[in-house]
RNA sequence: GGACAGGUGGCCGAGUGGUUAAUGGCAGCAGACUGUAAAUCUGCCCGCGAGAGCGUACGCUGGUUCGAAUCCAGCCCUGUCCA
């Protein structure tokens, strides 16, 4: 481990944010005497973040923790374009009128964890659409065009496999990563910004801008990258085949959130409670070193810990609580999901399907055949049972050991 | 604009006229074992239907054929090389 002398990045370092630094010493010495104005950029690509983009969230956190000022940048005009980095294939490209909605509501989830306002350490939020949206070819290519080599940006990592799998790379994609440097330029110019963070797959992007606001003005900024977040075993952070982990309340109910870290890998609980949750480092090295089962206990800590942030404490209590009824006491909580059931009843096989445990009838019916489906904890093994619910009675409908919900009279 | 190669289920990838709803792998779900973890073994894995069964599906549109993912034509898309 090296040693810092500033606060930021011995907090970086320490919690595990650090993957690379275009200049370690310059920036520690910077962060050590003066505020830094530092940003992230977030594309509006869908109506909320997911998991994956907490880390970015929780660096800014991090850096006013430290002192300094965060700058929440909103890619409304980078959203146009689509990063191409380390991307397969192209995105789809958004409509303006679903990005200026992605946005809107992408904005909320960051007061969270931030504090807004007009101090020196307050955080801010911008739009690159601000700018972008005004440049006019001619000038930009003769202003900023001129600085970057074409050989040097095929020579990226984040477009060279695109190009070595023989898949297309638009012209449009391509320039991506020159607006994205020229917004760490402009950020350094309107606030003063003098550091970017974000993924390691922003590292070209970064060291670009960085190049850019040398050459152009003769700027010194900096860069940092996280290393790339995986689940142990392996996958990319924060989607799953159902879906991905939203942090938006109103795209995964707080319960879905909780359990989302619950049932994280023995081996990554150690590495999220540094960098999710604002527990002291001692806290975390006694809680990641419980063995076996009582790992458990830190598990639960973590899901309270992030839930609590993301979602507020009231969200955080109450699914700590449906999971304690749910799983240790065999009931059944108040934030499982739940289904009304009408009068006349529903077919068992209909009711998985009603309230989200499977995909289709079909595969309802599969589940039920495997003995995975249970009505008030009894296998049930028929899928045209009438289910039925007396008012003011709930009853309990499991699929699998994990999935269970309320069924509740119509 | 030309030559060549390709477009198959969430992904990768077989299949070149008929037991093909389509081999296999990955991912996923479930069962067993556990700790709501991992690993392992087993089963499942397009939709509708209680069921017999029906409906869709191999880039798109037509055609040949009793029968096509497989053959033919046109079109769209991607890549490589050439102009």
């Amino acid at each position: 481990m090296t040693q810092y002398d500033s606060a930021l990045l011995r907090l970086l370092d320490e919690r595990g944010y650090i993957h690379q630094l275009t200049d370690a010493e310059a920036l520690d010495k910077l962060a050590a005497t003066r505020i830094v104005p530092g940003y992230i950029g977030f594309d509006p690509t869908a109506p909320s973040l997911h998991v994956g983009g907490l880390v970015q969230i929780m660096l800014l956190r991090r850096l006013q923790q430290a002192g300094h000022k965060p700058i929440v940048l909103m890619g409304g005009g980078t959203g146009k374009i689509g990063d191409p980095s380390f991307k397969d294939e192209a995105r789809k490209l958004l409509t303006t009128d679903t990005i200026a909605e992605n946005v809107a509501s992408i904005r909320k989830v960051f007061s969270r964890f931030l504090t807004f306002g007009d101090g020196p350490t307050d955080a801010v939020m911008v739009d690159n659409a601000d700018w972008l949206d005004k440049l006019e070819y001619i000038p930009f290519l003769r202003e900023v065009g001129q600085h970057f080599s074409v050989n040097r940006m095929l020579s990226f990592d984040s477009v060279k496999q695109r190009l070595d799998r023989e898949q297309s790379l638009s012209f449009l994609e391509f320039n991506y990563m020159i607006l994205q440097a020229y917004d760490f330029r402009e950020l350094s110019q309107r606030m003063g910004c003098r550091l970017q963070m974000g993924g390691s797959d922003q590292w070209g992007n970064i060291v670009n801008g960085v190049e850019l606001a040398r050459r152009m003005d003769g700027m010194e900024v900096y860069g940092v990258t996280t290393p790339l977040l995986t689940t142990a075993d392996g996958s990319k952070m924060g989607k799953t085949v159902a879906g991905a982990v939203w942090l938006n309340e109103d795209m995964l109910p707080a319960y879905d959130f909780w359990q989302y870290w619950r049932n994280c890998d023995d081996r990554d609980v150690g590495r999220f409670l540094r960098l999710f949750t604002d527990l002291p480092l001692e806290e975390i090295a006694r809680l990641e070193s419980l063995e076996g089962a009582g790992i458990n206990q830190a598990k639960v800590v973590l899901a309270n810990e992030v839930t609590a942030l993301c979602r507020g404490e009231d969200a955080a209590r109450g699914a700590e609580a449906t999971a304690r009824t749910t799983f240790a006491g065999g009931g059944l909580g108040d934030d499982l999901p739940s289904l009304v059931v009408p009068a006349e009843g529903v077919r068992l096989g209909q009711a998985c399907t009603d309230i989200g445990f499977t995909a289709s009838n079909g595969e309802a019916k599969r589940k039920i055949a495997e003995g995975a489906v249970r009505l008030d904890d009894e296998v049930a093994g028929d899928p045209g049972l009438l289910v039925t619910v007396e008012p003011g009675a709930t009853r309990k409908l499991s699929v699998g050991k994990k999935r269970h919900g309320i069924l509740r009279a119509g």
